[in-house]
Order: structure tokens, then sequence, then C-alpha cells
DNA sequence: AGCACGCCGACT
DNA sequence: GTCGGCGTGCTC
């Protein structure tokens, strides 16, 4: 008798051992109902097993089994036991991720006699027709049935009786219902409105058709500027790949996932096409899933866990903004989702397209290292100028004071605006605060305070006048005096994001003005669809952003796009901090120039020589060469792996106790250095006290050869109380 | 993750 | 005297 080893999304590591019974077809990758605890649950089928793994208590029966198709393919299983592995996770919390919620079953309640063949004589009379309707069938009949012939009301209390008296039975019947194919979003016919390409596109339209046909792993990174016609390439890529009878997956940061975005595809591939978002209803979700793995869909489009679409044979992977930090899931299981779908695409022969137009480190490290082939796009598929981008030098003295201590808008950006708002035209105003913790800056220079160990910007504790480190537990105390340029110049630079909008509204009375941020778009989807809305409307002047909106919308009469600080995402205690605040500019300037030839983008800065700004402005070219010159120097990725360890607690005390043990115990590594456990920038998050243990590849050493042996060791010493997360390549520090 | 069981404050 | 707070522990 085979059984199953199931998984099931619970924070256990092991997975679950059930009796398959002989009606149920059960094979690896199979969507099954289980009893666990008092209820049911929808769990992945891991493997089959001739001797049950588990033998502590009494194996149940796998009560329903959506068994002709398994949901998850050969490839999927591969990904998530090499996720399981690499991020250190159950099999049953990946499982969980890669499924698109709870998977329906359908019940039906049986009801059968029980009782002696001959009816009892002293049965009451109004008992008698139920029970013999029911005594005549031995197999006994469904509670449907039974309620055509009695009517629904009329049957409670007499089978209620019948059951009482111990003649009759009720049992539920689970069954995976019969699969319903209808789109969740039903699209008109395509039509091939192809747009002409130019020589560049076609040179990697046709790299892209080679690829595809030899129907191996071809990984390429697209560099192409906004506006370069990425989303074409993409499109005829998935043509071709549709041509070979293979299908497309294609993956777009959350933000860009919009509604012309998705027209543009339906165009092209109308019902072929699922769209994966995060609005389908917990009933649509697996039905797309379910279209994609009966071959009704042949592309897909979503966010990051579209990921796991199921396809048959998947030829083609698409992440465009592959820089986009979106792409890593941040819970109870971190993945990188650009990286997943590498492994995705490698494991199916598969080409893997990352498009953008400013890579991240990682992926140019590849292409340096021969593994990614890299096609650029230098030009605007439209012609047009590369957009205006200038820099206002805050550091001015002239301009600081006239500015005044709390002002956020300097003179000669106040005057853009006011320009652009009397041409009757649009402002959008940026001023990241995301990732941002308060330092310590020195307004003349515009260098911040940053950690002699780890090189990155120590975080400013006001209450205790503490500089600390994030990364390695450094701290001192604040200083007076720039170390970089001997001025007495430094200040606390704290966020001032609220300031920003009533700033602005001082400035100009009589502009309608609107505030999209994270805790604005996160309270209602539809809040952030119709302030974009108004903006495109020309119903607003001037829109105060905190996150940058830029794939899918025009917005036609913006002229003038100001980010206020560059300092907020340059500064941030992260090694990132240069490459976001380079690809945050690079993007304003994209976004700037895109809608009109004479729109322009203002950046305000401490630092307008800093390497991440001057080169977004244009002045240098030598980003890329830099930054991975400072990775490189100071140990971080693309060259080492870093894997952070989050530690928290309800009380300090025992948090910071199990921190000191953990630290002794730590054993010095070939493969890994640890630095920390030091309290994390946001050290009281919903009640808990979080701290983090930072550990870094070595020199040659390999990560995950200490990683499982580190995280046995964590818990063991670990109380009940203190909850770990284990993050491997993390992206945020917070 | 759910969903139980299990021991201490404010209520009919 | 109870109703209910959520702390801790288990689920094949
Ligand atoms: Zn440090
Ligand atoms: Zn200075």
């Amino acid at each position: 008798m085979p059984f199953a080893q199931v998984a099931l999304p619970i924070p256990k590591r092991t997975l679950f051992t059930y009796a398959i019974p002989d009606h149920l077809v059960v094979e690896p990758g199979s969507v099954v109902l289980v009893p666990v605890g008092r209820g049911h649950r929808t769990g992945v089928v891991w493997e089959i097993v001739e001797q049950p793994a588990w033998r502590d208590g009494t194996i149940l029966d796998i009560v329903a089994s959506h068994g002709d198709l398994p949901l998850l393919g050969a490839d999927l299983l591969f990904l998530l036991d090499w996720m399981s592995r690499y991020y250190l996770a159950s099999i049953g919390t990946v499982a969980a991720a890669a499924l698109p919620g709870e998977i329906a079953f359908q019940s039906r309640i049986r009801v059968r006699w029980v009782g002696d063949a001959e009816e009892p004589p002293d049965l009451p009379e109004r008992l008698r027709p139920l029970a013999e309707r029911i005594r005549k069938r031995k197999e006994g009949l469904s509670l449907e049935t039974l309620a055509e012939a009695f009517g629904r009301q009329a049957l409670v209390a007499p089978l209620r009786a019948l059951v009482e008296r111990g003649l009759v039975s009720r049992e539920t019947l689970w069954h995976a219902p019969l699969p319903d194919l209808k789109p969740a979003v039903s699209a008109t016919s395509a039509c091939a409105s192809r747009l002409d390409l130019t020589d560049e596109q076609q040179h990697c339209v046709d790299r892209f058709h080679d690829a595809l046909s030899n129907k191996t792993f071809a990984p390429f990174l697209l560099e192409g500027v906004t506006g370069s016609g990425k989303t074409e390439l993409y499109l005829r890529a998935i043509e071709r790949c549709l041509e070979l009878e293979r299908q497309a997956l294609v993956l777009v940061p959350e933000i860009s996932l919009t509604a012309q975005m998705i027209q543009r595809l339906q165009q092209r591939f109308a019902d072929t096409l699922a769209v994966l978002h995060s609005g389908l209803t917990a009933a649509q979700r697996p039905r797309e899933w379910w279209r994609i793995r009966r071959g009704l869909a042949r592309v897909a489009v979503g966010a990051r866990s579209a990921l796991f679409a199921p396809f048959a044979d998947l030829g083609l992977v698409i992440v465009d903004e592959e820089h986009d930090p979106s792409y890593k899931q941040e819970g109870s299981l971190s993945y990188q989702a650009r990286d997943m779908a590498a492994v995705r695409a490698r494991r199916c022969g598969a080409v893997l397209i990352l498009g953008t137009a400013t890579p991240s480190l990682e992926s140019l490290a590849n292409v340096q290292a021969g593994r990614y082939r890299h096609l650029r796009l230098t030009r605007r598929a439209g012609g047009g100028a590369p957009p205006r981008v200038e820099a206002i030098h805050l550091g001015d003295p002239e301009l600081r004071r006239q500015m005044g201590k709390d002002g956020l808008i300097a003179p000669p950006l106040r005057q853009a605006m006011a320009e652009t708002l009397a041409a009757g035209r649009q402002v959008l105003l940026f001023l990241n605060r995301r990732g941002f913790a308060p330092s310590l800056l020195c307004y003349r220079c515009g260098q911040a305070i940053s950690c002699p160990h780890c090189s990155v910007t120590l975080t400013l504790h006001k209450n205790r006048s503490r500089l600390l480190c994030h990364y390695c537990d450094y701290s001192r105390d604040p200083m007076d005096i720039c170390p970089s340029c001997g001025q007495l110049s430094l200040y606390h630079f704290g966020p001032g994001t609220q300031r920003l909008e009533e700033e602005t509204r001082a400035h100009f009375p009589d502009a309608r003005i609107a505030r999209l941020d994270r805790d604005a778009v996160s309270a209602s989807a539809h809040l952030l669809d119709e302030t974009l809305e108004a903006f495109r409307d020309q119903r607003l002047d001037i829109l105060v952003g905190t996150q940058m909106v830029s794939k899918g919308h025009h917005f036609p009469g913006l002229a003038l796009v100001g980010v206020v600080q560059a300092e907020t995402t340059l500064h941030q205690p992260d090694f990132r901090a240069a490459e976001r605040t380079h690809q945050l500019l690079v993007q304003v300037a994209g976004r700037a120039g895109r809608e009109s030839r004479d729109g322009r983008a203002l950046v305000q800065t401490l630092d307008p020589e800093h390497h991440a700004v001057a080169a977004a402005l244009g002045k240098r070219d030598d980003f890329v060469a830099l930054e991975m010159e400072f990775r490189r120097q100071a140990g971080y990725p693309p060259f080492r792996r870093l894997a952070l360890l989050r530690i928290s607690s309800g009380m300090q005390a025992e948090g910071e106790g199990y921190c000191r043990v953990l630290r002794a115990a730590l054993p010095e590594h070939g493969d890994v250095l640890f630095l920390g456990p030091a309290p994390a920038p946001l050290f009281k998050l919903r009640n808990r006290h979080r701290w983090q243990l930072l550990i870094k590849e070595r020199e040659g050493g390999r990560l995950h050869r200490a990683l499982p042996g580190l995280m046995s060791l964590a818990e063991r010493l670990a109380g009940s109380r203190i909850r770990l997360e284990i993050d491997v390549d993390p992206q945020m520090f917070l």
C-alpha cells in the first residue's frame, strides 16, 4: 500500500504522511485534500513512498485529489526543491507559495441505512417515508437526491431523528470539482498590429529567435533606455515561442501590471493570455492556474508569484525591469523571483530575457562572467532626444540661506514648478521614503558618516544620541566636524515627508495637489488607480509621491519631475544605496523625457559629484565600474553572497541574552564571516524587538556550505519565544 | 498558519 | 460565580 508525503502550508519543517486509498489517483505534484487536526487542508504531494516515513501515530487517508493532472509538473517540483534548499525553507512553505491559494474541493453528504434490514416496528409514522427511501438504497444516496424528493426544509428534522436513533449515517464525501476554464478576463480577438523595428531591435529579435529555436537555456540581459521599445521585442519573442509550441511567462513588477500593459498583451494573445494579478479573487486565481496547466492559456503575465505558473513546456521567461527590488519577496519565505526565474528557465531549457534600463549589478556580473549575453538598445524607438536632467546643489550656501532651516524645495525647483504650472502643465515631486533611516549628514560636502568596517551609512539614534551600524553593531558618539571636509557642517538628516506636501501647498496655494505614497496605496488599490487617472486626465497639477510610477502610465501633461532630495536614497543604511539611487534617477529622467520633448527633471542633492548622481545626469559613464569596485573591495554582492538571520523577541532582555549566547557559540568558519548580531534599524516593530546577524561569504568561501549547520545551531539555542527568519540574498536591511 | 486547551481580570 | 484575554502546543 503506497503512502504519500504531502507538503502542507504550515511552518513545520517535515512532510506529512498519508495513505492513498485505492480509488484515488495521486502522483507527485497532485493537489490533494487531507485531514489535518480537526479540519481539512489542501496540500501538494511531494513524493510517493512504499513505507510510511512516520510511525508515531495513526496515518489517515487522503480524502480527495486533483489527480488526473498534477498541478505541479516536474520542472516546478524541481524548482521548489531547489528553493527549499537555497533559502533554507521547508518544502511546505515553498509549496504554499507556489500554489494559487487554497484550491477548492467540493463536498457532498451521503446518507446510508445502518440499522437492521427490517424497519423497526416502533418507528413513528412521520419518519417512515424517509426511512423507507433510504433503506431501499443499500449503497446510500446523497443529501441532494433526498432534498429533491422531500424538500430541503422538510428533510432536516426527520433525518436528524433517524441519525439519533442510530438507523442512518451521514458522511461527507470530498471530490475535485470539474474544471471551469473560463478566462478571468475575456478578450477580443487577437490582432497583429506589429510595430516596425529599428535595426537595433531587429538584431535583438534575431538573437531571441535563434535561441528559441535551439530549445536550450539561453539567458539574455536586454538593456534599453526608457522608450527604446523593449516591450515590442518581448511580444515578438513570445510569438516565436508560441510558434514552437512552447509557452511563455512574463514577470513584471507589481506596480507596472497596469491595464495598459495587459491590454497590449491581450491585443496580441487574446484568450491564450492569463493575467495573474493580486486582484484576482480566491476563485479566479486557481482557475487561471488550471487554464495554464491544461494548455488553454499559453502566455502568462504577472508579478512575483507568476513565477510558479504551471506550464507544460515553458520555452521563454521574460523578467521586465529585472533590477526592481519588488522581485524580492520578504516574509516567511524570502525569495528573489528574478533569480528563481533563471533557475526555472535553465531547468526547462528556456530562453531568459532580463529587460531593464538600469541593470542590476548581479546581472552585469553574470554578463562579465560570460554567463549572460548582453544586448543593448541605445536609441529611443520614436527618435527623440535624451531627457534633460539637472542637479540643484543644496550645499550652496546662498541656496541654504534662502531655503531656511526646514525648507525642502529650493528656489530653482520652486521657480521651475511655477513656470510649469503657469504653462498649464504638470509637476511630479518625488521624495523617496522606502528604506530610509535617519543619519548624520554634511550639508557642505554631502557625505554621510559611515561604518569603518562595513562602508554603509551609520544610523542616528536620537534618543540615545549614538551613531549605529546595523550590519556589525559598531557604534560611536556623533561628531561635530565632518571627517571628509573638516567643517562644522553636520546635521541630523530626517525624513520630512509629511512636510513636503504642506510646503508644496504653501508655495502653490491654488494648485491641485495630491499625495501618493505606500501607505495610501496599500490602504486601497483603487486610490492608486484613481489618483493616477486624475493626474493623467490633468485634473491634478502636482503629484507628490514617495514611489515612482514608471511603466504603463502616460501623463501627457507632465513636464517636470523634481527629486526633492537624492540623499534619502543615497544614504540609506544599505550597501546597495548607490545602485538604487542611480536606478531611481535614471528612471525619473526617463519618466520626464517620455511625455514631451521639453520634459525635464531636477534633482536636489548635496553631492552632485557622487558617481550615482553624476552618472544619471549624463556627466559620467563609469558608474558600473566604480560601484563594482566598491562592492569588490567592501566584500559585498555580486562578489560575495550574504545571508541575514533576523532575530526577534517580545522581550528585549531575552532577545539580548539570545544574541549574546549565539554570538559566543558561532564557530570560526572557513566559508563565512559574522557581523553582529546588531539591533535592526527598525528596532521595535509590531511589539517585537529585532536584531539581525549578517552572514557574509568569505573570499573563495561558499555560503551554503555554512548555512544549514548555522541554522540548526541557531534554532537549537533559541527558546520558544525567540523567532528566527533566515533571508538569503537579503535586499532590505530594515 | 489555524485551532484547540488552559489559567487570570471585569462583568451579569 | 462566569465570559473571555491570548500564551503555548499540536497537527500525519
Ligand atoms: Zn559596520
Ligand atoms: Zn563635509
